[in-house]
DNA sequence: GATTCTTCTTGAACATTGTTCATTTTCGCG
DNA sequence: CGCGAAAATGAACAATGTTCAAGAAGAATC
């Protein structure tokens, strides 16, 4: 057992490969939404057979969560350049970078939210894991914002208000639904977060 | 052309299986969720053919779209049964009303809200509008609770709060997730709407 | 009630799509 | 080069949605 990387030419293919997958799967969800998505079109655009896509990742589940993987560690990096000089500041700033990122990828998080195992297998707990951290970053702001309050209180209330946002937000976006113009639906978030920390004393009450 | 009901034979045999299709697929989704409900598992439990399922809805959306309808339908109707004598009271008996409808009915809830057409085909307009309906039952206590605001800035904010309540129940009783205690999460919705009424006025601070 | 007509029902056949695996090909290594 | 391990292949299979020609059942007419 070598634990030098080898960098062997089939590695280095078999590398390739896995990326290509990935960056066509990812493609056709983003534009055609997850239900579109089948192994023949992503073999063919990959330019290997079905087979091989079953080799790199088990079945075609493993595909769509390596995808969904992807998705959070994107959005956790978009979420953690969110500046946090000011703490009120960087609760606003999370709430309009997920906005952000969830109208430029909205199919995407679709698919990490709406994706459903068959029968009953468990759903990836690292996944799960990995946004439950990303609802999380905005447990630091509210530290500083309510010095007083009990830690695991504002863990609480840390998820509670992004899981409020993303409901906004993923209803907003929903396409489906009479869809709220951008704007607007930018201007709704703030103003909820307005109301909202005026009610947890973060803000002075207008 | 008659425009009385016949009872035909025919017609009666044509609707008690309707509901009996309706009855079984409901009863899949929401015990074994949307991904396990199968056209021959419904014919057969059914006692007719699969020719049979499409004669009468079309397609398998069909069936999926009909028992989404009816979920909307009863969910509308429990909403309507919350007491609105105290505008505020009437405000956190829908949120727990939507919460005790969700956890009972939590897959077929998902159906609602994950279930996705193929290729690029509409979803139907008339549910999307119930939904919209649901959610604007907080309009009125709203209305009466700040008697001061306008009118088209009530609507939006009873589609915020009714989107972000959803936010919280649906990822709160996400069990794919680290699975939130019912009684915590009870817990969760009322201090957020605690805080939110308090930041719009309609409470008085702690 | 028999006959005809209409409509519905059936289920086998087909289409699509996920999955498997025996065979072939490729690659690393001596 | 030749051998063996690993991977790639794609035809075959399995599961599942969809169609439709043939038959059954009910309605309509006499």
């Amino acid at each position: 057992m070598n634990n030098v990387q080898e960098e062997s030419l089939r590695d280095q293919k078999k590398f390739r490969r896995r990326l290509q997958i990935l960056e066509i799967a990812r493609g056709i969800i983003a534009t055609k939404g997850l239900r579109s998505l089948k192994v023949r079109d992503v073999a063919e655009a990959a330019g290997c057979s079905v087979g091989s896509v079953y080799n790199e990742f088990g079945d075609f589940d493993g595909v769509i969560l390596t995808v969904n993987r992807e998705t959070v560690q994107a959005l956790t990096a978009r979420l953690s350049g969110v500046p946090a000089e000011d703490p009120v500041r960087q609760l606003y700033g999370l709430a309009e970078t997920y906005l952000d990122f969830f109208a430029e990828h909205a199919n995407l998080l679709r698919s990490l939210f709406e994706h459903r195992m068959e029968d009953d297998r468990p759903y990836p707990d690292d996944i799960l894991q990995m946004v439950m951290d990303a609802f999380a970053l905005m447990h630091p702001p509210l530290v500083r914002a309510l010095p007083d309050a009990d830690d695991v209180q504002i863990a609480l209330l840390s998820r509670t208000l992004f899981s409020a946002v993303h409901g906004i937000i993923s209803l907003g976006l929903e396409e489906r639904m009479v869809a709220v113009p951008p704007q607007m639906l930018r201007q709704q978030v703030t103003q909820f977060l307005d109301a909202h920390l005026v009610g947890l004393g973060v803000l002075p009450a207008r």
